[in-house]
DNA sequence: CTACTGTTAGGCCGCCTGGTCGAAAAGTGA
DNA sequence: TCACTTTTCGACCAGGCGGCCTAACAGTAG
């Protein structure tokens, strides 16, 4: 009845839920694990969630909610498609260093999280990204198309490149995660230029 | 004693194993469906091999190894280092075609597979790749490094476009699951242009 | 045929999984 | 204080997991 202590405790159980995940990964992901960290039991966690697989639903689509939030400003802040292309980068990549185990946890999540028939639940590699609005290829694809008709971009594949742009972001978490002294600053700095070269227009007639 | 029959075997729930992972990903390969798989029993599978974490070890390693053979003559028939890079781009996806399930259950299992203390036992985005020389991050590191030296690419680094690369191609296999449409020569050209554009050194001096 | 070795099958084990249940606890309003 | 609802707890369940064991099988050499 009491929706905030209801909320509070939604919320303590999906924190609990991303640092497990974030730790063990996926398939190392159990209630048991997440309840222990929450310092409650299973039952709590089935008390407030339908399941398993809906919380970790949950888990994703908050992570997506929040990152997009924090990202959504430095991206709309810019007018050209490639001051925008190059804010979604660097702002993915420093919530990424704010928010480690969340981008952690909603990689491993989306990548292994599979309905019961046995296909994924999350497939962020297509064109329409179901549920969450932002952070899914959209908008990405979004951006270079429409710097493809103001003229500023190269006549480039844009799903092609928003997969690759999505996917560099991850090999940045993965690299960071093995290598925790990198410079995410300068790594997003390389990943920027590397794709303004690869999608700018060449230099001919005005 | 029968080597034959040992290999045979051992390649036989390799292939099912690979399959296995590729349809219903790595938390859901289990010993008994890669059994069912292989047409055996489970103890088949335990008197070949020492234990599930060595099989599916086996199978990134093979995987790793046949592919690098497709691919290795193919790069080195290059001379320039763009030619090496696009190469290798082009050589992976061309591989990736005829065998979808390879790439597909070497990518779910390195993401996924831990050593008992919970660490990634495969960790490909690191400097050194364990183990499996080529595919790796190695070859590609190199591949640019020298096309740095030889002047032919711009002052990048190396180990951000090696991981970048790697996850792009990742990314190609990715969409290419949800959409099987697709067409990956396309595709490698896109990439090939993208990263030719991203690594080229810009025309100045002689 | 016998004796032996390498291989297979299926039942079995302890363990852990996600999830449920009834009862106890904590909170709430009169 | 009381009655009532919401929340928590630990025990418990059926099922699946990786792995093991024993017995039977197929070859082969003598």
């Amino acid at each position: 009845m009491n929706p905030i202590i209801q909320a509070a405790r939604r919320e303590q159980i999906i924190e609990a839920a991303i640092d497990t995940v974030a730790e063990v990964g996926y398939p190392g992901t159990t209630l048991a694990r997440i309840a222990e960290r929450a310092q409650t039991s299973k039952s709590v966690i089935s008390y407030h969630f339908p399941g398993k697989d809906d919380l970790l639903e949950q888990v994703v689509l908050q992570i997506y909610a929040d990152t997009w939030a924090f990202m959504e400003p430095r991206v709309e802040a810019e007018t050209t498609a490639a001051g925008q292309l190059g804010a979604y980068i660097t702002a993915e990549l420093d919530y990424m260093r704010e928010h480690r185990a969340r981008l952690l946890a909603v990689a491993d999540i989306v990548a292994n999280h599979r309905t019961a028939d046995g296909s994924l639940r999350f497939t962020p590699d297509a064109e329409g990204s179901q549920g969450a609005e932002g952070l899914g290829l959209g908008v990405l694809t979004d951006i270079l198309r429409r710097g493809q008709r103001a003229g500023e971009f190269r006549n480039f594949d844009p799903q092609v490149l928003a997969v690759t742009v999505n996917r560099a972001l991850d090999g940045a978490l993965g690299r960071w995660v093995t290598e925790p002294s990198l410079d995410l600053g300068a790594y997003a700095t390389e990943l920027t230029t590397l794709f303004d070269l690869a999608t700018r227009k060449p230099q001919k007639e005005s």
